[in-house]
DNA sequence: TATGAATGAGGGTTCATTCAT
DNA sequence: TATGAATGAACCCTCATTCAT
């Protein structure tokens, strides 16, 4: 009997984390896919399967829904960030990392997320600011911070780590994220993101490998 | 009176075109500050100081409207597009054309077109087909046509020119591009945008220099 | 034509006119049978025959149409004031006087708009203060300024005037006004509004006649 | 046993009234300060410290809840009516009574019964009477029966005890009143209303004394 | 052609009420 | 009995669009 006291317990707060849960899934979907304005309310609920108060019940409103959707993917995204070892010679550790990144930036869903969240920047600097740092600054802080390692160890000379961390991502989005968030092309190939990778790291190197 | 009749007509399409580059200049500013949804047609007919109901003659509907700016401002904007020589050597035309490129993607107040069209291309694909085409697409063709053309003359060693192409360009924009529409950071300045064009240049020689 | 073209004007502006009159009327109506905030818009534009939109056209929002609805009531009652010779005796104009006033108050139409106000005084104090002000402090001192030169010509022996006057608006309510309000009795008959103006003056008269 | 079981129902009514009145409290505070309308069972809840959901346990609904407030407001303000000694002398008998009539139509601190119960007495034409007849009107009919007793003593001359009752009530509130309702002006001081309410005693009094 | 008053559908939000626990 | 999560109807308001002038 204690524990089904405690089993209810659990259930009750399952019931409550599922419910938040449904309505953030939901939310994300719609959001991503319409963006902030584009979004109702009223569409949201149909996609949570829950009715238009119960939003109310766990957000205080739209706007702290969104916020709410947009922390949620920055702390997913940002888990996403490749863990770097620092004695780990460069050519692999940069594949592995730019594939991931492109994963993160050129997948349904992590696409939209940013372009969501770019969208809204200039009417929610917070929301963009926020993202930019927990995602994509986390990222290239990550990636600068390993490349110094490899710049003591003598494996690589790079005056700017940070600029030379922000250049290895972009060259990987090349020819890659624009059309996709245009919706020039579909989400890329598995085997077309390697070659840019693989093309990205072989540039990157034969301006950075120390001689 | 057949001349008069002429004459008549081209008034009145004079008429019609100030009329309607009224409507559009009006409404490109609002477009591009707040986004599609974000605009309202009272707003735009306010800033185009012209009468809602004008707004209708010569547009079907806001949609209609908002396709005539993205048109508009992707010609604008491919028109800015660096004109190629393919006899000059490469360091000096790949700087400028990186500064040219950055100012487009990162120009300084709000309203970026960019951000506009990304924003709304889930929604509307065709619009941002269209834009990546007739403005991102057909940079990177240009450059690469010029790629090509120093490749042909011995000056340059690349496989591919057209990821060649999109990754110059990928490169110019670290560190620059997603802090700003992410409002991470404000517009960069001249000094920044140009070393950074700088150093994006040199580890392209340095990677596609025929040796 | 001439003619045409002015009588056209003055259609226009008496439509707007008749339109905002409309929404007046209906609004009033509303308002004053259910209180502001039992009131809807959609409601109003039901009674006012005009889509809900339309009273945005005319109204910023809900309080403004209210306060413009007590305004306007505040107008017609205060003009409803009797105008005072200070020259005549004070029987009789008292008498007329307290028969105006309390059609005012009593009169369906007058008695709900003094209600509603008084209801909402408390979350809109300049609506209440400016209603008061305009309607009965208004009548209060045209009464006292009367009586002041009643006063001043050795008739009437009054040493607060104010007072005095409010006094005797007070005593005309007798008995009648409160059951009103409270729904407790119907609007009084012509016969009973005089007798108790009649019982008010011969109070009043017999308080400060001077002897 | 008998005896524990009706002890039981004891205590459950004492806590059955305890949470009641808890509800009660809370309710009356609320309603008094934001109207029928303006009153949310939320707040209620909050005020009353119980769930909403504990509300309808003692309430059918939002509008019996009122009901009972207004209700017990009533048999309050009713209680507090003075209890007249027909064998006092009318000066200090008016001049207390007036000042306790007073206190009870101007107390100080927003929440006032009267202006709540007026308000909705259109829409609860029932609540209104009630409490009209409850609290006005028994106030009135008490200090009418006084009179009568006076005049049936000799010491005062009154055709409509009804009538001079109201009269003696209305007296008082002149130029306190109707400002503090509409919000034109604060509480009165007791200083005022002692001296308004000292005029209206004269004003009665030379009026209906016996010669 | 140009107007802007008018519309009504749909937006976000609140809230009285219900119900499983 | 007491709870509070959940509901859905109704609220105020906005806005793309139409139409008589």
């Amino acid at each position: 009997m204690v524990v089904a006291a405690s089993e209810q317990l659990r259930i009750v707060q399952d019931e409550d984390n599922s419910k938040r849960r449904q309505i953030l899934d939901g939310a994300r979907k719609v959001f991503m896919d319409l963006g902030f304005d584009g979004a109702s309310m009223g569409e949201i609920a149909r996609a949570a399967q829950v009715s238009k108060g119960t939003l109310y019940v766990y957000f205080a409103d739209k706007c702290a829904l969104f916020e709410a959707i947009v922390e949620q993917e920055a702390l997913q995204h940002g888990q996403v960030v490749f863990s770097f070892d620092p004695d780990r010679e460069a050519e692999s550790t940069l594949k592995e990392f730019g594939l991931a990144y492109l994963h993160l930036v050129c997948r349904p869903g992590g696409g939209s997320a940013i372009r969501t969240v770019m969208a809204i920047a200039e009417r929610m600097p917070d929301v963009g600011r926020r993202y930019y740092a927990r995602v994509l600054d986390k990222s290239i802080n990550r990636l600068s911070a390993y490349l110094k390692a490899r710049v003591a160890s003598g494996d690589l000379s790079i005056d700017d780590c940070d600029l030379a961390a922000s250049q290895f991502m972009e060259l990987c989005k090349a020819s890659l994220f624009l059309p996709f968030v245009f919706q020039a092309e579909p989400a890329p190939s598995e085997q077309r993101m390697s070659a840019v990778v693989e093309s990205a790291t072989r540039m990157f190197l034969a301006a950075y490998k120390a001689r």
